[in-house]
DNA sequence: CATAGTGTTCTATCTACATAGTACACTAAA
DNA sequence: TTTAGTGTACTATGTAGATAGAACACTATG
């Protein structure tokens, strides 16, 4: 459950970022409650201030709500969730296209690229 | 040639990642020498000291190599170039496997995606 | 030699990030 | 009502990143 921070990034932006993952995998439902900041501040090893923070942006772009008192919760809104997937699986794509197009790689090594990754990732 | 930096991530870093894939690319020649320190700065505007920090870098990373008074350049030895090649297309591989296995998409939507980027790719 | 252009170093300042600690406001449940 | 568990707010501290500005050391060139 713990998690490895990249240092070179903000870790309230990579909380936040993985709250959303979860929500997309399914490991938080939706509607459902997340745990408490200051027990998400001690799985993960921060601050319970870095914590409230990401939670706030959180509920600032509408991913979840927080009621004072009684907790927070993954938006109740499907589409929401869905949303979330599609774009990061469209913005993974393009991050991927542009990597590739940049390092000027020879076609065939191109396909054996796309190759290994169709492999990897049905594996 | 002005570059767009991610305010969440130090410049520095993200501009020894610029010299580098330029280098992949073939716009900065092996053995080939950089703009100086003041020169680089302006054209992507940014302080001259944070220009300096990431040639530092660079340079103890062997990846270019400066010679006060003269100027800085890119490593004489092709193999670092290429190695930088190779390292960034299974580091992209790594991240985009990484990335689309916790999305947990349908195997039909993997196909498609994976179709999509052969077709932007190769585009 | 003088000059211009290199890389390098230093101090100072500002901001964002992260932490520690404390306190307060609200809600649910005993 | 009391208690425990929520979110929230605040001050203080330390660190890293980025900038500004100045100065220094070295090299090539005229």
């Amino acid at each position: 459950m713990s998690i490895s921070f990249d240092p070179t990034r903000p870790i309230y932006l990579q909380i936040i970022e993985a709250v959303k993952k979860r929500a997309v995998q399914g490991i938080y439902k939706c509607a459902g409650p997340l745990p408490s900041v200051r027990e998400m501040a001690r799985q993960m090893g921060v601050n319970p201030n870095t914590m409230s923070r990401a939670y706030m942006e959180l509920e600032r772009e509408g991913f979840i709500s927080t009621r004072r008192g009684e907790g927070s919760f993954i938006t109740e809104d499907p589409q929401r969730i869905d949303s979330e997937r599609r774009q990061q699986a469209m913005a993974a794509r393009a991050r991927f296209v542009e990597e590739i197009r940049s390092l000027a790689l020879e076609p065939g090594r191109i396909d054996e690229l796309l190759e290994e990754i169709k492999d990897e990732v049905t594996r």
